[in-house]
DNA sequence: GATGAATGAGGGTTCATTCAT
DNA sequence: AATGAATGAACCCTCATTCAT
């Protein structure tokens, strides 16, 4: 009885439709100004409600923060999924792997702009530890499985999974923390994709 | 004649002793709590003076940032050229490389958690995009002339050195990456060093 | 429907009864401490209220000494034109003026030191440039109406009534300046003001 | 015996060579930022001093800015005296004086936005009151001196000398407030000189 | 639910003044 | 006589948080 409402999960909170828009607008104004120089007085501007509203769906702003994070991370992974998912040859799992990642320049710069504020904040902020965990648990989640499909395809050769998904990930990582730092990351986005990709094969033994 | 006072260089800047002890307590405030949350009070209260002092030595916050972030840049590097010096076969380059940067997990988590505050403000603050491309040039520079040396001594197979050199960048500090968010960081460091080195040979295409 | 509150403009500026109630702490405070010891925490404490309120009304120090000013000077103007208004005879209009400009000595003075304090800041803050201009105008507006008026009504002559409103402005403003200089200022405003208008009837070439 | 030392007297202090050059740079300071933006360091960096030596020699800024009001105070004086002494024709007194006091736009605009700033002071610090005082009999005695002058010479009319004095005071210094807002000062300077004398022969009702 | 007025702690910065050298 | 290191109070301003409406 009653109107519905469409609700979303983020963990495991469930946000009323107004609460899900000012996660969003966290999210843009994070994007814009980092995390740090986030303030309430912006998300609320950017959502167009006034301040009170901000805390009164979030009771601080540190948890606004942590919603925000969680559904960044949760948002990107089931990005990833979906345009994998699409991928035919399990053969090429490297590739549709790197295809989904580095999706563009202006996307992979908020996501991994934010994901480093996200590992910054993990080891100084105790109460951001659990997050930090999560996103480790799907982001290796995800490569193992990848590592798994192209192993079982023939296309990769790998004793441990776990170790490789850790390689992997710290390779793609890794590749992205050199791009962010140039100034030309518009134009070099597919340059840093394609030797994401060849480095992948290398790692992985790819047979030729 | 008069009293000799012992004065470091930083960048193109002649510190006091003085200043130097404030430039470390900095490092040490920012270690602790990140740069986002240096304030002139906390390093004041660590160098175990008043807030004034901090002001008089370096005219802004901005200004002490600055030095600090160029200060343990080079102090680094340092650190990486003293340790390499000392390994006696070029054939064994990364090996020595990556005794040289895995120092120990305190000093690793320290310097690598400035470093990407380094780079987040790089990402936001246009002025500081100069001391992003200095680390981007000690860095690389130093890879190269790792895989020259690795290449001529005949341990390691590099068709081009910059390239590899980024790819080696891109493992390295992806591991770093991937470590810093393991709460077992203090003991998994040896294991993480373990797992770079293997990795930079598989990448590098060293001779089995 | 709701409350009806009442707002004042000043400028172009609509004032809440609370802004309103600050722009007169703060004119409160300059005129007992002087301008440049105006300090927001003065004016909070003189208006009873936490720091934090004055920059919730005005964005910056800046933009309520201006708000300040503005409402000071559109007050005095509007007090002169409200008492001579009541002013009979335009053949005495010198006199109705200087009655109505010298209002008391307590006033004058509050006023006429927070004027000098306007043209010091005029002549070194570029942006207090129009504030100055706008007292500028309002001044000489006033001052020529009564000089038309007075010639009109046949007790006046002036062949220039705006070089006639400039001396008439040096001299009335050149009085205060003296009076303000003296230390028996709050006895000797009568004999000033009388002084004041004598004066003024010589320049003016009132007849006999 | 020893080195004899030019000393200069200000008031009833004997300043040192180098407490004069003091003095000096704080009236440069206060000509080029308003006596309220006075710093001791900008006064010490103009001399080319170091800090410590402005409170060597003034125990105060207070103290230091009271000498310094005082030397431009009777500087002022001197040079308008000076001025006059040249002046052939008793007879034409005023025209003199006119000449004597405006000297030229810059040194009329540093002297009276100092002369207003100490207004400013007398008004609110108390101990200021006799640098006031002090300013008022120089002015005064100078203007009494020539309206006695004038009226023995039988250029002017005046029934009571000091009267008068006050009345010319207020038109002058009128007459600089008015010129002072002008955003023409420099290329106007002339113009006011002229409607100063004016005005001054028809308050003191020179024959014609 | 929703607003925004109000607070107060904390931040960076300036600067007169003190004082050891 | 002279320096400048050092201090600490005061300033403007930002912002998370509270709360009456």
């Amino acid at each position: 009885m009653g109107a519905e409402v469409a609700t979303r999960q983020v963990g495991d909170e469930t946000l009323s439709p107004r609460a899900y828009a000012l996660v969003r607008s966290a999210y843009r104004v994070i994007t814009r100004q980092g995390s740090h120089r986030l303030s309430l007085q912006d998300v609320a501007d950017q959502a167009g409600v006034s301040k009170g509203m901000v805390l009164y769906y979030f009771k601080s702003k540190e948890h606004l923060f942590l919603v925000t994070m969680r559904w960044a991370l949760e948002r990107t992974e089931a990005r990833i999924r979906q345009r994998m998912a699409g991928a035919a040859d399990p053969g090429q799992a490297i590739a549709a792997l790197v295809d989904a990642v580095f999706v563009g320049p202006e996307q992979n710069r908020d996501f991994y702009l934010l994901y480093l504020d996200l590992i910054e904040h993990a080891a100084r902020v105790p109460s951001f530890g659990r997050l930090s965990g999560m996103a480790h648990e799907i982001i290796n989640g995800l490569y193992e499985e990848v590592i798994r499909d192209g192993v079982a395809a023939g296309g990769l050769r790998a004793e441990d999974p776990a170790a490789a998904a850790a390689a992997m990930r710290a390779l793609i990582e890794g590749t992205f923390l050199v791009w962010l730092q140039r100034e030309d990351w518009k134009t070099s986005h597919a340059e840093f994709k394609a030797l994401c990709e060849r480095n992948l094969l290398l790692l992985l033994g790819a047979e030729p």
